[in-house]
DNA sequence: ACCCGTTCTCAGCCGGCGTTCAGGCCGGTG
DNA sequence: CACCGGCCTGAACGCCGGCTGAGAACGGGT
């Protein structure tokens, strides 16, 4: 199992790689978020143990920066400060626990050990969901041949539906994902976003890929309407 | 998303309860140890939040039960003291994550999606009933290969009878559950509403699934009529 | 400074859903 | 066989949730 810590505080970062390696993990330091971004990316490792409070780039960026490109490696984020908003950052970041510091290091490896027993589902580059096509790398959507322009907030709304197609989901779980973490605004919104996207995707081609469930939410088909 | 909480503070109960259920997730409630792991074997949830000082049974030993009968749904525990221990033996007795008490909501809420996020792999998620299926994450229901559409009452009073199938359910339950909890009107709804359904999905087949128990109440098939 | 695209708000329409009610039905009982 | 209480069902209706078009606020680009 191979392990990549990313953290610049040394005497720390040489204690846990003195432990991880007495328990049989491979592991590798980087000393800055740059370099544990391309180390990341360069080798293939089981999990990736990282800092928030990180010279060059924070936690929170390579975090994000690995998700954005696809990479779904477990990620364990070390936070200073136990702030709340903090922790639902870091977990809406992509990151998949989090431990603040000060932390044991008993408890640092039975996390780790939780993480890596659930595993790494690994992500395709390019979503689909019938004949919808969407990249989110490129920000480009197509229905069959087609390609549909959308604006951004459009883009991310059909991104969630596509990821979680076949899913009823709510209003509520929809601002919570496609919107601002705390958007207090008209949930109305979703209606309007959900009405655009249908115009744009569903009425040219007279087919119907967003089903409404009443009281429920909407529900992208998986085999594209 | 269903979750199961098993907490034996009524206080705290309560309120999480209301916030999730604010949140759009259907909430079940077990009180003591030994309810919880049979609720949590009978009705498939998509999470299980649970204290680890418990009546009954320990909230270890409910989660090693689950995993011992290869059920692993995603259990958050909730720990009183934060002793790294009790952290430590949480997750390796099966649980996915762990929270200290006293915990906000806000954070809970980001650890379930966190959990519901990955923990959506590899699971049946349909209920079954002879050739009655039933998806709760899609909100779409089949009898055999036909597909049928319900309106939402018509599905969570389908759904409850699944998952309670062969049970003989009184009236005055079935609103408990499937009604708002503190429902006064007519309890005649529940006969309009299962005389819909008998018309769905019970005529065009030729078949009874729903049975009619005289001054009890309703009782469905678990072979499908 | 102006234009344009995007995001968001608001109010009104519409249809479907939940609920009630009354009358008919059926099974059980004396 | 007649009565009675609980069950079934069709019709009616009020309300609420979802859809939409118009327009205000905002910001980036020229």
């Amino acid at each position: 199992m191979r392990i990549l810590l990313i953290e610049d505080d040394t005497h720390l970062a040489a204690a846990l790689r003195r432990g991880l390696q007495a328990d049989g993990f491979a592991v590798d330091v980087a000393a800055d978020g740059t370099e544990g971004l391309w180390q990341a990316q360069e080798g293939s490792y089981d999990a990736i143990v990282c800092d928030i409070m990180l010279p060059g780039m924070s936690g929170y960026r390579v975090c994000a920066a690995l998700r954005a490109a696809g990479d779904w490696t477990p990620i364990l984020m070390l936070t200073a400060k136990d702030g709340e908003l903090d922790e639902a950052e870091a977990l809406d970041t992509g990151a998949d626990d989090f431990l603040s510091k000060p932390f044991s290091y008993v408890v640092l490896v039975a996390r780790l050990r939780a993480l890596l027993r659930r595993g790494s589902r690994a992500r395709p580059a390019v979503l689909e969901a019938g004949d919808l096509r969407l990249d989110p790398a490129a920000h480009r959507a197509w229905r069959g041949d087609v390609e549909i322009a959308l604006s951004p907030r459009q883009f991310s709304l059909l991104e969630f539906l596509i990821r979680r197609a076949g899913d009823a989901l709510s209003k509520s779980e929809i601002l919570d994902h496609v919107w601002d973490f705390a958007f207090d605004g008209d949930p109305n919104i979703v209606e309007v976003y959900v009405g655009q996207l249908r115009r744009k995707i569903d009425e040219p081609f007279g087919r119907s890929a967003i089903g409404t469930i009443r009281l429920v939410g909407y529900r992208l088909d998986p085999d594209g309407g």
